[in-house]
DNA sequence: CAGCTCATGTAATGGGTTACATGATTTT
DNA sequence: AAAATCATGTAACCCATTACATGAGCTG
């Protein structure tokens, strides 16, 4: 139930459409909570109907721009403070590993090293973005900064994880 | 469309039934993808009716013993060697850190100090286990050690990153 | 024979993905 | 006038979670 959460977060700095928010979403949320259209504007509806948000203003186009209410901010706080983050990690990747005895250790190291390779990727992204987002005092980049300090820290281990796995095969 | 290929791999390793599963999967892969019984009963039935497993024996209590086939081991293999894994690393935990500037410093420093406790404590669970698994010649004994390590080094830099990003704060 | 473990299944609900459908407004 | 962008919505399908339902066979 966090599509919820992540919406009123971006309320909370301001209020937008649903077209608005599913760009927001795009450049800062999608490495973190992905989400589609159909879900934002269903999502938006029930929001709405809770009277966590409310329709402020139409534009033209059937342009409708959401607000966060009382309500909904006392639900974003304490969804952020009082409620356990539930982490499932569920990863394909390592999924694959457990099962890497079925093929020959010529394919498992090849898997790895392509895992490897992935990240170091990832993180030449992380770096290239991490020039962009640097400058930017509004919460969303003050944190979201953190948040790319956490993805950078991530790509790195699992760099060095794969590699070293890697050298623990054959 | 990972958990067929979880409970290929596992009955790449012996046949089983779905009883006899569901305890493999608690105990092996339960931190990396986790099944309800529900759901692994249901999948059993679509791997049977797709040929990918074959049922090779009947016990009491209307027991089924399920045999990965031909079909299914080539498509474990295909899995794991052509099929790019995707990850979605949708994290609870990451995406409150984006709106921690809706509450105060000290409840922002608050969550991040008890994230960095959740991840030292975690680290501690892997260590503890680390010495259970550590003798184990069987596959997925010996790939399990590099998921298990994967998890080690991620459980570091959690929480590494967790101190780090209170001092960001203030 | 009581209680535990083994063993399989169904039903309801919710979240997420993909595809489809439609049309107004702005830009070139 | 065509093309791009803005803008909202619906429908079908799959996967996952929770709860419910049922009963056979072993163990003390």
């Amino acid at each position: 139930m966090s599509l919820r959460h992540a919406v009123l977060g971006l309320l909370s700095e301001g209020s937008a459409s649903g077209y608005d928010l599913m760009k927001l979403f795009d450049l800062s949320l999608a490495n973190v909570w992905p989400a589609t259209q159909s879900q934002l504007y269903s999502e938006l509806g029930k929001l709405a109907e809770a009277g966590l948000v409310d329709v402020t203003a139409e534009g033209p186009r059937g342009r409708k721009e959401y607000t966060i209410t009382e309500k909904g901010l006392a639900e974003l706080r304490h969804w952020l403070t009082e409620v356990p983050p539930a982490r499932v990690l569920r990863s394909d990747m390592l999924l694959r590993v457990f099962f890497l005895g079925r093929v020959s250790p010529e394919e498992a190291k090849a898997y790895l090293s392509g895992q490897a390779e992935l990240a170091r990727k990832q993180l030449e992204h992380i770096e290239s973005i991490r020039g962009l987002v640097e400058n930017g005092t509004d919460n969303l980049s003050v944190y979201g900064r953190l948040v790319l300090e956490y993805g950078h820290r991530l790509a790195r281990s699992q760099q060095e994880w794969a590699e070293w796995a890697q050298k623990q095969i054959g």
